[in-house]
DNA sequence: AGCACGCCGACT
DNA sequence: GTCGGCGTGCTC
């Protein structure tokens, strides 16, 4: 008898790869455990999935395990099923869901590493070498370097050609390199404080609502809740059933949309419960992840607090997931790891049969309308109080700021009040265009119109941050009259400035990332009572610690309507609902909405702060339109850099989608919405299914014979 | 993903 | 004639 273990590699092939296990290994081998193997020329960790004891057979050759990394298993057997499911689910390689779910430092690589020989060393000494071997030679004689660094600093000549002729030669040696995780020192936690902190929100109308939900967790069968309503009283309950799930003996995984909220949840989580939270995020340092991810595994924390990734945490006896903000964009698949972290908390929590408690005062109309379906919709009331929002038409004051608002925002100026104003566009004009020969700048790599940003005095893309110097003439006709189009919040600044002179205005925007500290600033200083207007996008509608202000202009909200996406009124809906946040509840605050658009009825009901009669409304037209959740949709995009091959795969693609189902309507081959995209293109094609189900069916089978590099979304 | 193998155009 | 481009296929 030997002992078999199947292996799933961090890489985008969605088998697994059947090794040996050693007889001094055999002990150690579980499903879940990490092991270093041997794979092509290379060595990988990998992850068990199973071990089985059979015959030998000596018809099959199979290499070896070399080594099992560490005692326990990473993954509970119900992770490892849960991640089966989901990236059976989304169409990714198994592999990389495990990869995404452990702290980056834990994987190990091996890389092939050249050294001169013997031969090698002599034939320089003797110049025997050719010029390009000689430069080689030269570079690895001094220390072992991989392939890619000298493709990479040789790009002059063919380094990967010359490098092989090298080795058949005999002049150097290829060698494996593992780079091995430093052990660390474990820290202990300090004790528990001596006195909790109490807690008063929880009034006795929220008791039900919470029997109910903590009834479903006792029962240990997967439910899944919807809670609608205030953040306050949504945050009450996910305490209270933190509590009592404690108690119970088991561990609760708290979802949030904002890393920057979690350190100070964490914070209230450990005065509440004690000392036993973990927080697990993308935005930790390597160390703290680590560390938060051991504390994790080791069992010393109960409750852990994060965002996307915090979906894999090694909890077992997982009892309850709570997943607030339930509508927030974030939690939508992303380029990389494109899964919905709502399906994901689904899976886990049917997997651990646990309950699942989504939260939200405006959800996904998707999730509202299954909630309710479902007979899981639990609706805490809504606050009583109703902002005096006042609505502009553009159509009428085509000013960047309208005549109305800028008289309001004197008022404020006058009185000392701070102001918030809400535009999700960056930069100074949308675009460029040429007045004479109607020339638009774009990306060369991405083929968007490039925004103009006038504080840098550059283009940039922004999908792929190449930027470069603004453009003084048109490159193609020489003129000089070149208009910008489509204010973004400098021009907004400016024009305030201009107007208010006297006035602090400041903008906040995500601009190449690395501006973490100014904008933690410029927060600072609004919160100090530096800044008087405040100019934002998205970004700012996140910042949830802001102090309520008297005054909220939102501009433009209808831009994302112009998309074609079929959330795109949800998405206005939320962008105007969220910046509505802002106002306390007072006579004296209001709020204008300047807009081309005021008819519209997702402006027009966010005005009114009615989701029920938003969703009334949306969710017929998504009936009408067969739109989710009345229906599947997919989005398959194929990429290449040989575009006339790309568009014969992409038709090819279609085809057999075509022929192997009538149930499925295809859009497209078209380009994609990003046509280019560092340099390759994309083809996508969109596919409609009644169901899920029904897509599987067909598209399974379609991509499992089409080998291309390509990527899956799912709206369902 | 990486890497080896194998088939067609321009050059030591 | 070879070199070297890239398209195809495989990795236990």
């Amino acid at each position: 008898m030997t002992l078999y273990a199947d292996v799933v590699l961090p890489l985008p092939l969605s088998r697994a790869f059947s090794y040996t296990v050693p007889p001094e290994l055999e002990s150690q081998i579980k499903p879940g455990v990490r092991v270093l193997v041997p794979f092509g020329e290379r060595l990988l960790t990998g992850f068990v999935i199973r071990s089985r004891a059979k015959k030998k057979r000596e018809d099959l050759k199979l290499k070896a395990v070399c080594e099992v990394l560490g005692e326990a298993p990473f993954f509970s057997s119900r992770i490892l099923s849960f991640t089966e499911k989901l990236s059976r689910y989304y169409f990714l390689p198994w592999g990389d869901i495990l990869e995404a779910a452990v702290p980056p430092s834990f994987l190990i690589r091996s890389r092939a590493l050249l050294v001169l020989s013997q031969k090698g060393l002599e034939a320089l000494g003797q110049g025997l070498l050719s010029e390009e071997e000689k430069a080689i030679a030269l570079l690895i004689k001094e220390k072992a370097r991989r392939p890619r660094f000298l493709e990479r600093k040789l790009s002059f000549m063919n380094a990967a050609a010359v490098l092989t002729r090298m080795e058949k030669k005999g002049l150097i040696l290829a060698r494996k390199e593992v780079r091995r995780v430093r052990r660390r020192a474990r820290t202990e936690n300090a004790s528990p404080p001596a006195q909790l902190e109490l807690d008063f929100s929880f009034d006795s109308s929220l008791r039900r609502p919470c029997d109910i939900i903590h009834q479903a967790i006792a029962g240990k069968k997967f439910t899944s809740f919807l809670v609608f309503g205030p953040g306050g009283r949504r945050e009450a309950i996910y305490f209270e059933l933190i509590k009592r799930t404690l108690h119970d003996g088991r561990r609760v995984l708290y979802l949030i949309p904002e890393i920057s909220l979690s350190e100070a949840l964490l914070d209230k989580l450990e005065r509440r419960l004690g000392r036993e939270a973990a927080v697990l995020h993308s935005g930790l340092s390597e160390k703290r992840r680590e560390l938060e991810w051991q504390k994790v595994q080791e069992k010393r924390a109960r409750v852990v607090v994060g965002s996307r990734s915090a979906l894999f945490s090694p909890l077992d006896n997982l009892g309850l997931i709570i997943l607030d903000e339930e509508q927030d964009e974030s939690y939508r698949q992303q380029e990389g790891m494109a899964f919905d972290i709502r399906q994901g908390a689904w899976l886990r929590a049917k997997e651990e049969k646990a309950v699942l408690l989504m939260g939200s005062a405006m959800p996904s109309v998707e999730s509202y309308y299954r909630a309710k379906k479902g007979g899981y919709l639990i609706d805490l009331g809504r606050e009583r109080r109703k902002p005096q929002v006042i609505l502009t038409d553009s159509r009428k004051d085509a000013a960047v700021v309208s005549r109305l608002l800028k008289k309001k925002i004197k008022e404020r100026l006058d009185k000392k009040e701070p102001v918030l104003l809400f535009l999700n566009r960056r930069g100074y004009a949308a675009y460029l265009v040429c007045v004479r020969c109607g020339f638009v700048p774009k990306c060369k790599r991405c083929e968007l119109a490039l925004t103009y940003h006038k504080k840098d005095g550059k283009l940039v893309c922004h999908y792929c941050r190449y930027s470069r110097p603004s453009l003084e003439e048109c490159p193609r006709c020489r003129s000089r009259l070149i208009a910008k189009r489509g204010p973004g919040i400098e021009a907004v600044a400016e024009d305030l400035k201009k107007t208010f002179p006297q006035s602090r205005v400041k903008i906040l925007a995500a601009d190449e990332a690395g501006r973490k500290r100014e904008k933690e600033m410029i927060l600072d200083d609004f919160l100090r009572g530096h800044v008087d207007i405040l100019i934002g996008t998205q970004l700012l509608v996140h910042q949830v610690n802001l102090p309520p202000v008297s005054l909220v202009g939102i501009l433009h909200p209808e831009m994302v309507l112009h998309l074609a996406d079929f959330r795109s009124s949800q998405k206005a809906f939320q962008f105007i609902s969220k910046a509505l946040v802002f106002l306390p509840d007072e006579a004296a605050a209001e709020a204008v909405i300047q807009t081309s658009t005021p008819e519209h009825f997702s402006i027009r009901e966010a005005a009114r702060g009615s989701y029920q009669a938003f969703y009334a409304q949306e969710i017929r037209l998504r009936r009408l339109m067969g739109y989710p959740p009345f229906s599947c949709l997919a989005e398959v995009v194929l990429q290449g850099d040989n575009l006339r091959r790309l568009a014969e795969k992409a038709r090819a693609f279609a085809a057999r989608i075509r022929d192997s189902s009538e149930d499925i309507e295809i859009f497209g081959p078209s380009l994609a919405s990003v046509a280019r995209m560092k340099g390759s293109g994309r083809i996508q094609v969109g596919l409609r299914a009644k169901n899920k189900r029904k897509l599987d069916k067909v598209l399974r089978p379609v991509l499992e014979g089409i080998r291309f590099k390509r990527s899956v979304k799912i709206f369902d």
